[in-house]
Order: structure tokens, then sequence, then C-alpha cells
DNA sequence: GCCAACGTTGGC
DNA sequence: GCCAACGTTGGC
């Protein structure tokens, strides 16, 4: 069994809050509709049960850091894209030759305050994040430290 | 709402 | 395989 990683992802709150995942049945969701394929390599591929990941919220105000969520379920095929009635229906994609991937995720802790963007880029230690330099990637690896730094950040403890 | 940066598509 | 046109993301 490989080391726990560690990933960020992000979703526009008016499309998908991390307090709606925390209201969901088990606070467990599908990660459904990335449709890039990088993203959808790291998906398929990368990213284990019990990986950690920092939930962000792009297009809000503040853009930020709000919580943490916890990988349940490992790469499996996203049916939505061959579903024409989803929100992100992508019909190159089938069945029998899926093209995208997602995962299940579990919410974890909600960050006493947000980690905002504009404090990620102002911190030296924190420089290297694919966030900082590859913005548009929805769903990023981080290092193990980076995420110890934004939780920290966060004023949250884990107990 | 603007627009820069980036990814995808498709003609050649 | 190149690259122009187009679409999307996401910060501001």
């Amino acid at each position: 069994m490989g080391a726990k990683n560690f990933w960020l992802m992000k979703s526009e709150p008016t499309a998908y809050s991390f307090e709606q995942l925390k209201s969901e049945v088990d606070q467990t969701a599908e990660w459904d509709g990335v449709r890039n394929y990088q993203a959808r390599n790291l998906l398929r591929d990368e990213i284990k049960v019990d990986d950690e990941v920092l939930f962000y919220h792009s297009n809000a105000k503040p853009t930020g850091v709000v919580g943490t969520a916890t990988v349940v379920r490992s790469g499996y095929p996203d049916f939505t894209a061959w579903d024409p009635s989803s929100d992100h229906p992508a019909p190159k994609s089938t069945e029998d030759n899926p093209i995208w991937f997602m995962v299940d995720i579990k919410a974890g802790v909600t960050f006493k305050r947000i980690v905002t963007l504009k404090e990620i880029r102002s911190n030296d230690l924190l420089k290297d994040m694919v966030l900082v330099n590859n913005s548009r990637l929805s769903v990023q690896p981080v290092t193990k430290s980076e995420f110890d730094i934004i939780l920290g950040m966060s004023g949250t403890t884990i107990d």
C-alpha cells in the first residue's frame, strides 16, 4: 500500500459548495463532471482511498480553501457523461468505452476561517503550488507540507 | 462583466 | 502535425 497523497479540488460554490457536500447522506458525494484530461488522469490513476483533499471555492467571495475532504472511492467511470440529462453530458464517453472518471469524497473538517487565494499567493512556502502557477486545473496535486501549512493557516485543529 | 490564460477542435 | 479559431475557466 502506497503512502497517502494530497489533492486540491475546485468547485464554484454556486454550482456545488462545501456546505452541500456536508449536507449529503454520509457527507459523501460523487465528484462528477470533470471534463479535462489532465484532471481525468489524476482521478482515474492517482487518487486513492484515504487521500486527503483541500476543498477550494472558485469564483467566490472570497476564493479560497474552505475545508477538507477524504477520498472514499477511487476512480471509476463518470456515468453522468453518457446521461443526456446530466449537467455535464459528454456523449463521446460511453459505458463500454468511458473517457471521463470520478471519485467519491467525504467531507472532513470545516475550516474556522477560509484560507484565501490571496493569502496562499502571499505565502512564500506555497509559491510552488499548482494553484498559484496553473490556476485552471480543477483537480491538482498538493504536497503534504502544502496541505499542512494551509490547514495551519485555517486555525483549525484536527482531534 | 471583462478579459487573460489555457485547452480543444478542426481545416489544411 | 501545425496552428487559427473558438470555448471555458476563474480572478478581479
